[in-house]
DNA sequence: TTTACTGTCATAGAACAGTATGACAGTTGG
DNA sequence: CCAACTGTCATACTGTTCTATGACAGTAAA
């Protein structure tokens, strides 16, 4: 797994990482179980600050996507979603509904935005696929 | 169109009003060419800086989404698109990977996702036709 | 136990975002 | 022209965010 920070970008660093590692997870880069990068060599590798790493995990161990254990090291979780139904839902209706509103202001109709949105689904469900068979 | 602001909300205040003004467009609950309420009267109806509600058109111009007119005032764009095919395309197709990596993460799966897109897509519409029959 | 690794916390400084004030410029109607 | 309205800009204050440093605590293996 590699990661690449852009400083010049305005995105802070640790935000950075987090949609990293977040999308790495949703693609199959990164697999239940499989253990990140320990904070130190990689701020190193990536000339970060080991805290600005330490914060990016522990954003995400708060989203409930990896799990840290003392003294070990952080690995990605097996099942990921601290919530129940009802808030799942809202808040992905929410996401959703920022692409919609996206798609009416840049003159994207319906068919199109539906085939987008399969399309999407497709590339990370290949991507997915394509890690368990190697 | 009546707009609100939550102060404890954490979301800065121009913000919110930027969301509920892309929404009401995309929604029609406000049409092109419209005017919006003019920066004075509406701050002080919301107990907020001149200048917060001056961030938020400037924020919205910004975005192609209405069009002040120096000492006329805002209103609504007609096409309020000034990117390109590819751009459009691009942008949106990041927006919906936020959903897909959300989805995957919440553990709702293809085929719930796309009902729940659908979803969505009706409301706006819905939303859209009844203004346009008042 | 010692050493070398893991992550964590308290703290501090620099940069940025959000908001507020006052002075300014264009438009419209009396 | 003048008054009342429109949005704009420069500036400043404030609080927060981001990053960095150093000391700390748990784990594992020699």
């Amino acid at each position: 797994m590699i990661f690449q920070v852009d400083f010049k970008s305005g995105k802070p660093v640790y935000l950075q990482l987090v949609d990293q590692i977040r999308y790495a997870a949703a693609a199959g880069a990164l697999r239940s179980g499989e253990p990140l990068p320990s904070i130190r060599p990689l701020a190193e590798e990536l000339r970060v600050n080991r805290n600005t790493i330490a914060k990016a995990y522990a954003e995400l161990e708060g989203q409930g996507v990896i799990e840290t254990i003392p003294g070990k090291g952080c690995f990605l979780k097996k099942s990921d979603s601290p919530f129940n139904k009802p808030v799942r839902q809202k808040l992905l209706a929410a996401e959703i509904d920022e692409a919609v509103v996206m798609a009416h202001h840049l003159q994207v109709d319906r068919e199109k935005f539906l085939a987008l949105v399969k399309e999407r689904l497709d590339y990370f469900e290949r991507k997915s696929d394509a890690k368990k068979n190697d």
